[in-house]
DNA sequence: AAAAATCAATTAAACGTTTGTTTAATTTAA
DNA sequence: TTAAATTAAACAAACGTTTAATTGATTTTT
């Protein structure tokens, strides 16, 4: 608690609006919950942010412009074949959105119901830098025969809405997998190793060349 | 006739609150919202329902009642191979899904977010109740020696989740598919086939004995 | 080096709205 | 005449945001 008071109000502000903001939604969530989960001052959150939709949208922006870099060098690899580039993609999905599950899950919400446009286009914007990945290495691999021809664009939802199911049906999964909802370094473990080796048999059976 | 008016504002209620509940999500919208579209004065919202939330666990029982027997026939005819029973299955919840993505995403957000732990078990149960089915589905086949061995709760998390995730990102596919966002009619009959085309080519891959 | 000034950080209190729900009165239909 | 349906108005509580005052630390002036 001692380091909690040393760290930046800021900080702790979007740390705490990012836990409760995934589970209670953001119109469910109010600047004063904000507050004292982050024991802060509620009018810190109009000082640093100016609204409570601006401390959401640095959020956004902040977690959107993390490892962006990490990918750029995967795609652009030429020692790796289209296949490992897959499986290694879907890796690297995986343990992204399993490890900031609550972020991805505001991320779902707030792109059906969020009433701010430029939030909506930020997401956008990240879902299609993700596409025009996912298409590039599906694009190499019918170039050099070693993938069949399949629907990028479902392939896509394939790829993103079974991670996303699992995470935004915790509670469920949690249940099916026999998980204790409680221990999340558990359930990250678990859930990462099932689905990983799901996707190595869905991607290599779908995209595989007969 | 005179049952029909009786019922008359009753369902002008659920019918305006599916709407805004998508749009806008459940806590995004007011009593006042759901009361001026369905052109019903607020109190009648108390007076039918007692409460917004019951409301809301009206709606979703509602829908959750809808069609079971019909895939109840499904699972249990003998006549149809396990292959051609998992893809009518996945046709099933396409049709199903896309016709009502409204309220399939009312569903989706509010298992994260809904406090109503009333409200979480029905759609726990909605959830389990399908995933037995198919589950099912995978056993038989795999009995018969036409599939080859999954992970089924990885396989359901795919089915619902890539529909799921057409529907959670609705604006993305459609500028992807190039679909006109305001013509549902388009938009349904596109992406019901994209879908459906997607998951016979998907799960006869995955799903196949070698 | 002490005093004064400066500016960002922080606070409690108050602001005007909007929220979900209830009330009590009135209309409608049987 | 009776009960259900419908209404406008009122309710307290919660909402996001702003205010004006105070603290704390750093810089400037004396």
């Amino acid at each position: 608690m001692a380091l909690a008071e040393k760290t930046d109000k800021r900080v702790q502000l979007l740390i705490a609006a990012e836990q409760l903001f995934a589970e209670k939604g953001f119109d469910g969530t109010s600047v004063r919950d904000i507050a004292q989960l982050a024991e802060v001052n509620l009018a810190m959150i109009s000082y640093y942010f100016g609204s409570k939709e601006r401390l959401l949208k640095a959020l956004i922006e902040y977690n959107f412009n993390l490892n962006i870099e990490l990918l750029e060098d995967l795609s652009k690899n030429e020692s790796i074949s289209p296949m490992d580039k897959i499986l290694q993609l879907a890796d690297f999905y995986v343990d992204k959105f399993i490890l900031k599950r609550r972020f991805h899950t505001i991320v779902s919400q707030e792109y059906n119901t969020g009433r701010s446009s430029e939030i909506k286009e930020l997401i956008t914007n990240f879902k299609m830098r993700n596409f025009e990945r996912v298409k590039g290495i599906l694009a190499e691999g019918q170039r050099k025969k070693v993938f069949r021809k399949v629907d990028p664009e479902m392939t896509m939802a394939t790829l993103i809405g079974t991670i996303n199911q699992v995470i935004n049906s915790r509670n469920m999964y949690c249940i099916l997998l026999r998980i204790d909802s409680d221990n999340e370094e558990d359930y990250r473990r678990k859930v990462t190793e099932r689905l990983k080796i799901h996707f190595r048999q869905l991607l290599r059976s779908h995209l595989a060349a007969e």
